[in-house]
DNA sequence: TATGCTATATGCATACTGCATATAGGTGCA
DNA sequence: TGCACCTATATGCAGTATGCATATAGCATA
């Protein structure tokens, strides 16, 4: 999302709920420790926006080190999901030899 | 694999390697604490082996409670998988357009 | 002026992880 | 017999992540 466009931890927090089912996300609490860590470790920096409406918005923004950081991460999930893969096949295998050694 | 055979915690490390990448897999410790958790939550029960060549084997198999278990574990592992296709895709699409734009 | 929404932040208890280490039986070999 | 090594289980500890509760505060609107 920050490689989209700067964002703030609240509005970071509404987007990550499209992707979960039913409503349910990640607790703020998380996000905000998320995007302090991540400030921490150089991947993201902060500016406060007063001008807006509401209360102040801490403004978060990817650095270059954050998009190399993204890409590696990208891939890290992509070896991820196929472990996840691996064992789907794995046990979808198993479990049909399973039921078919059932019915005999 | 508990729903294959019954097996122990050092046989099960060795089992769960073939899942990972370039030899890497659980550290040991935590695939006995693991087992020692199921079986408190009564998805696993265990038996001792001592007949066989080397020391002693807690041999674990499952229960029915673990096979119900395995069953919405699985299902939530696939939603899972759901949940990280669905970013992978919103991803991608982000980045072959942010690579359009900056073509023009 | 009082209620509620937006926004950030911290405290705390709990849980999981990796690494190191302890223990102990068995096996092979000099 | 003695010693090194492998199999097997288990615990201690420090570091880290999580969910829930709570604090704080600005702004909007009735």
């Amino acid at each position: 999302m920050l490689h989209c466009k700067e964002s703030h931890g609240y509005e970071l927090r509404d987007g990550l709920s499209g992707f979960w089912p039913s409503g349910d996300s990640f607790d703020l609490s998380t996000v905000y420790r998320v995007l302090r860590r991540l400030e921490q470790e150089g991947y993201i920096s902060s500016r406060w926006e007063t001008g807006s409406s509401g209360p102040a918005r801490r403004l978060y923004s990817l650095t270059p080190a954050g998009d190399s950081y993204l890409a590696w991460w990208v891939n890290d999930l992509e070896e991820m999901e196929k472990l996840v893969s691996r064992f789907m096949e794995a046990y979808r295998n198993h479990m049909s030899k399973h039921a078919e050694e059932s019915e005999s």
